[in-house]
DNA sequence: TAGATTGTTAATCGATTAACAATC
DNA sequence: TAGATTGTTAATCGATTAACAATC
């Protein structure tokens, strides 16, 4: 069992914020930086920075902190921006385009080498110069590329099938837009956005911050 | 201080799971439940559902189980789904159109009300029968009509500034859709997307399943 | 009444925070 | 060397799970 230490999913979840700050203060051309500082930022405890570093390695420096560009590198190699993931996006609808034109997503290490979509208005066009082909070619591209990467923006009611599909072809890695919770093999590796969770999450925030002002009015 | 009780953000951030396994157990014309069926449809203990549920009221009858219906709508109660958050979209891009376009939305209680851009080719279009309209006119439509919240997904570059002034307009709840951490005042609420973070920890997880199973191999 | 399942208290587990010795 | 800040252990806090009395 390799190294033992079973690292948490709420460290793994805080990762790629550590990423983002860490290639901000880069641009900021800020060399050095203290845990005590990053928390100011953040808005976390010092403690908790150097507890969830320490999971991974010990890469600062006592009596001078962490240098940001060589914290940045190390971050980047722990959520593996250097492994190149091919993904592939299925359904070229709104949210499908939406990805391939995210230009973020190279640079953290995800390229994207194909759509595919049933339509055949959009299948042969390019978008972001992808080309968009049509599902029935998914196996012969599956099996002639390498795909680290499904990501599935297909309607809800294909999800599962298609997500079946995707796992059958040997793609361990599913990215799910839909609202379904994909249950996959023990072998597969899924993330799921929920969008409308997030949304209701927010809205429950709002009503609950409203009854608070309320209250607090009702005080005066 | 109303309540007492102080809900978790862990206990909330589930509320939204339990309406959508709720949803489709109505559809499936499943009357009762126990937490314990509930439990192995969603894969989390039953003593986890009944410490969550009890967190706002006793929603079950011992020896019977709770009744799908109206636990159903006691979850959208607490979400908030009957209190029809008006929303505007700020950004017709992909992403913008993609919301625009989910369905999903209105049944959970949000309406979109209107879109906003900067580009005159998409002033004046309608995105599913919502008008886009110029961000001249921003301030004097939230003046004239009630906004709950604003959906942003406008480039990065423009993310503080547009976060500015919706909040100035009196806005209170802001769904982020930037990189940016959004850090605004304490009387406003906002949800982060952050739609990379979850494809790192895709990666990261994908990255350390592989490690895994490598070493499985070499086990043998 | 007997059986089932909740609501709720108590026990456990894990994550966060505090503290401080090690060390640059 | 003195000052600063890490890495790491110990203490605290909170969330999850287990257990069971209440009750339908």
């Amino acid at each position: 069992m390799s190294e033992g230490k079973k690292i948490s999913v709420a460290v793994i979840r805080r990762l790629p914020r550590y990423f983002r700050y860490l290639s901000d203060l880069l641009k900021l051309d800020i060399k050095r930086l203290s845990s005590r500082e990053l928390s100011q930022r953040m808005g976390i405890t010092a403690s908790q920075i150097r507890q969830d570093l320490n999971c991974f390695g010990g890469f600062g420096q006592q009596g001078y902190g962490y240098n940001v560009e060589n914290l940045f590198e190390e971050v980047g190699k722990i959520l593996g921006t250097d492994q190149g993931f091919k993904c592939i996006i299925i359904g070229a609808g709104n949210m499908g385009n939406a990805l391939a034109n995210y230009e973020n997503f190279k640079r953290r290490g995800f390229e994207m080498i194909g759509i595919f979509d049933v339509d055949p208005k959009k299948v042969g066009t390019y978008i972001n110069n992808i080309k968009v082909r049509h599902m029935d070619e998914l196996d012969d591209f599956v099996k002639e590329n390498h795909v680290d990467i499904a990501i599935l923006t297909v309607p809800n009611k294909y999800i599962i099938n298609t997500a079946k599909r995707v796992t059958a072809l040997g793609i361990k890695g599913i990215w799910n837009f839909s609202p379904t919770d994909l249950m996959l093999g023990d072998d597969v590796v899924v993330e799921n956005v929920h969008l409308s969770d997030s949304l209701m999450v927010l809205g429950y925030n709002l009503k609950e911050k409203r009854k608070q002002m309320e209250e607090k009015k009702g005080a005066d």
